[in-house]
DNA sequence: TTGTAGGCGTTATCAG
DNA sequence: CTGATAACGCCTACAA
């Protein structure tokens, strides 16, 4: 009961080969249903339970996949994971999960750790710091099917499945010139990041095809924390005309800018409108509830996991998909003007 | 470059044997600085990366672990995992995560599959609908290390990391009866948990230690979202002498008792003060900032993963360890009177 | 239908 | 110091 009983234990047991039992375990059609029945029950007996660690070194495929995200406690990631493990767990992976805390020398290293426990594949948001590609182009050397999710770069080979960010921006700012707005202000995060490139051409976008002229100083990068927010609103608030809106490409960025907007007296959403991104589970929770982009984390795990089984299925061919889905703005109450 | 180079490749390519190059890349100190250095520098040159599936074989260790928890994406577990995986990472542990969705057999079928896959210990919070215990039981006949944090069951070889929530449902309470509450109502979840029975146990305490007497239509065994917050207030503002303070074990049900209040028309807190379980990222950015109890997550996280590094070090003896951290009592707004 | 033998990639034990 | 060999547990041609 105590120790590990193996193949080579019950054939023992019956007098038969470990081949015998191995492929009377295995459904092998090349076996008498006398002797199945008996492995089978004995196997039972014994408690046998097979060990993938073997079956993974002798058929080099381990079951087991990597998630690698910049932080597993952040409810966008986590969702991810959550999507990926459920579509996965079901047809026997293990979900493996890594952190990069956005270095990219932590980036490096996992997938070179993911390669070494001869994962199946890699599925990755990648961080904000990285800037090589050659990681990445090593994991595909390697054979072993990798996808990006929501963060990307441009690496040939590689599937992503991300979230239309462009059109996200665009619906954001249209809605805002719904509402009245017409002096919008963007709360942006780095641009090496495709994702802050794709809200920010959707949102010049809209005002374009609206007949708002674009105002530089109306784009304000930053750090994606409450703080930024305070600080942005405060520099904003400065100019010579000051905005009516804010699109912000990040929950926490937005109600930073609440709080110092009510901080200065600004009515919300009468007087000024904010839309955040991402969905945060905060964001329902506030004072006024937060109008935000829903990003579909669970599903886009699920869609990542999707195309990676796709991609292991045919891997006699190199498979380069580009899955998009469409984003859902949630109207709530910081952009809804009675 | 493409196909992944084995202790062989390297043999051959040198002249040596595989035992010679095992030994060169583990340090052995059976072997001559000058063929270590050859084989150390075309190994560089090969590529050549360790297959830890081979080594897990032979060794018996996966260096992974399996953390199972109910849902991956609720806060609460999430930097739990974070802090398990930030305690691991460095020593060359992977995690593997697992959800129960709170079915007992689920939590059976993850930890069969995690046993399967040979990890070298289970961490682990146990389901709310989780009643038996043998495959518990069935772990430790393993000699697998098997840590419970948060929420356990009592099983005799298994270490424990919990914050010690006796002490937490005391504090909050003795905390309401000094903000001047004297009907204090206690909003429990199912008691199979002993953390919920253990909150609701400091909360009677704390009652009778300051000459409060104990009123049993106060305390009401909820399920832990929203709606049953809205439901018990309800019930709660239809007794003939209704509360004026609720001590809830969860952070949903505190959110969704708030509501429902405001909604008749109740203020708090200087009517009536609130408290809620588990420091959720909303509770800070709520109206009111909700006073709660903060379980310090990550630092259990990485707890639980001391636990399970001593009992892997001293796998001979066999260690019942019960760590009981201190909980950290946030007094926000919904229960600071003027 | 079943047995034999070899191999997945490593490391450990013995010799040499 | 290095080489040969066996072993971890499983599967799968090939042979019987």
């Amino acid at each position: 009961m105590n120790e590990k009983t193996t193949i080579y234990d019950i054939a023992k047991a019956l007098n038969v080969t470990a081949a015998t039992v191995s492929r009377a375990l295995n459904n092998n059609p090349k076996i008498s249903a006398a002797t199945r029945k008996l492995v089978m029950e004995t196997a039972a007996k014994m408690n046998y339970k097979q060990n993938k660690l073997a079956l993974a070194l002798k058929s080099g495929k381990s079951n087991n996949v990597g998630v690698v995200v910049p932080y597993i406690d952040r409810n966008f990631f986590s969702a991810i994971i959550r999507g990926i493990e459920e579509e996965l767990y079901p047809l026997g992976y293990h979900v493996i999960i890594c952190q990069t805390h956005e270095q990219e020398s932590a980036e490096i290293d996992n997938i070179n750790a993911l390669l070494n426990a001869q994962v199946d594949g890699i599925l990755m948001s990648v961080s904000k710091l990285s800037t090589q590609t050659s990681h990445f182009e090593h994991v595909l050397n390697k054979n072993v099917p990798l996808v990006f999710f929501d963060r990307k770069k441009d690496v040939k080979g590689v599937s992503t499945v991300t979230i239309d960010d462009y059109q996200a921006g665009y619906n954001a700012t249209k809605h805002l010139i719904e509402q009245g707005c017409s002096k919008i202000a963007h709360l942006s995060g780095d641009w090496a990041l495709e994702i802050y490139k794709n809200r920010y051409k959707g949102y010049k976008q809209a005002l374009l095809d609206n007949g708002i002229t674009f105002n530089k100083d109306y784009v304000i990068k930053t750090k994606s924390d409450i703080k930024a927010g305070h600080k942005s609103v405060e520099k904003l608030m400065t100019l010579e005309t000051p905005p009516d809106a804010i699109f912000s490409s990040s929950d926490y960025v937005a109600l930073g800018a609440i709080q110092q907007l009510k901080k200065m007296g600004v009515k919300i959403p009468d007087d000024f409108c904010v839309i955040g991104f991402s969905n945060e589970p905060f964001t329902k929770f506030m004072e006024l509830s937060m109008s935000t982009v829903d990003q579909l984390p669970v599903e886009m795990g699920k869609m990542s996991a999707k195309v990676f089984l796709e991609q292991v299925k045919e891997s006699n061919v190199k498979i380069e998909k580009k899955v998009v889905l469409a984003p859902n703005l949630k109207i709530r109450a910081t952009s809804t003007k009675k």
